[in-house]
DNA sequence: GTCGAACTTGACGCGTGTGTCACTTTCAGT
DNA sequence: ACTGAAAGTGACACACGCGTCAAGTTCGAC
């Protein structure tokens, strides 16, 4: 009957869906309302459990916000870092790395939102940039693409920074647009920033 | 004695001194804490002022931020637009709006800090993507530079948006390392787009 | 069927924020 | 000086969020 791995007793299967459905609530409310105005009734109110039930699984709502950011962080940093390192050509690096970013946002657009309200706070909170998800990847990669001599040499850092900025950026736009346009969005990204390496040699 | 135009009363000279002082609170306060954790009774609290005199100045806290705002945003904008129109080679275009840019950022950094911070928040209150400064009139300034067939062809949406975006994230970088070095920051901008622009013909 | 541990519930005590308002202080005009 | 309007003050009434906990409920083991 139960798709997944473990059918599990009831008294997890709903210790899971109310810990889901906590995470799903605070989805909602930090994108909709911003984290800092957000209050821990706000997120349960939106759920059929009662106050108390929300510290046997989190102990305030940052922690929260944490879980949410390491779902999506850790998925969309393995998917970027797998796609570049499969890449031979800085054409592919490129264009494979700003694929992988803009497919994963478009399957997730409301963790997106959640990002995009909150990367002021994200970035104040956890030092982590967790905005672009591995902007340090970045630029480590960049370093070795400089050092193997696939692409010039330039200031890693800030070339880290602006596709990581670029990127966040021209992701908003093309989620707005309708239908949604990844390739579209890849094409120019990739242009702009392979333009813009040979332009630094 | 006094320097600028009106001597002014001193009824005149408190209310001044007081709007200011909540102002320069309420920036240490949002930037601190971000603009949704932030109370009234926190900027109230960074002054020599009771709690009933802000309200003789400001409805709520939302309109001290959108004050903070039009400071920032109107002067940052205006900088920025003279310095592109009085450019006629991409390279100025680019080179000037950007160093008109930074030079800005690197004069106020604190209203720097609270854009970052509260990004986020700006966006989703003032439909205005305030945190550019002016997205739609780089988008309109790069349609006139394909027009009159300065640049090549491309998508500006995306074009202004990229810019923007690397322009602010670069910008994060220039401020946190010593010493400021505008014209570096400047360069690498400019190279980066150059080189897309030309890419994209 | 019984029992106990695990979990849920919602009301409680406490702290804090909000916007207001009666009262006091301050300044400008005479 | 005198006076009244303008501005400042801080306590107040109300509301809400926090984290806890005693009481109730539910599941699973035997």
């Amino acid at each position: 009957m139960s798709g997944t791995a473990a059918p599990a007793g009831k008294r997890e299967q709903t210790k899971a869906a109310n810990r889901a459905a906590i995470l799903d609530a605070a989805r909602h409310v930090f994108a909709d309302m911003g984290f800092g105005a957000a209050s821990v009734r706000d997120i349960v109110r939106r759920t059929d459990l009662a106050a108390g039930t929300f510290y046997n699984y989190f102990p305030d709502k940052e922690s929260v916000l944490r879980a949410l950011l390491d779902e999506v962080a850790t998925e969309v940093r393995a998917r970027v870092q797998s796609a570049r390192h499969a890449a031979v050509t800085p054409e592919a690096f490129v264009a494979d790395g700003f694929r992988a970013y803009f497919t994963y946002l478009g399957t997730e657009p409301e963790l997106f939102e959640l990002m995009r309200r909150n990367a002021g706070t994200l970035r104040a909170m956890f030092d982590e940039p967790a905005i672009g998800a591995g902007v340090d990847e970045l630029d480590a990669d960049l370093r070795a693409a400089v050092a193997s001599g696939l692409v010039p040499e330039h200031d890693t850092a800030y070339m880290a920074r602006a596709m990581v900025g670029a990127a966040f950026e021209v992701a908003v736009l093309m989620l707005d647009r309708e239908p949604t346009d990844v390739e579209g969005a890849v094409a120019f990204v990739t242009r702009l920033f392979l333009g813009g390496l040979e332009r630094h040699g």
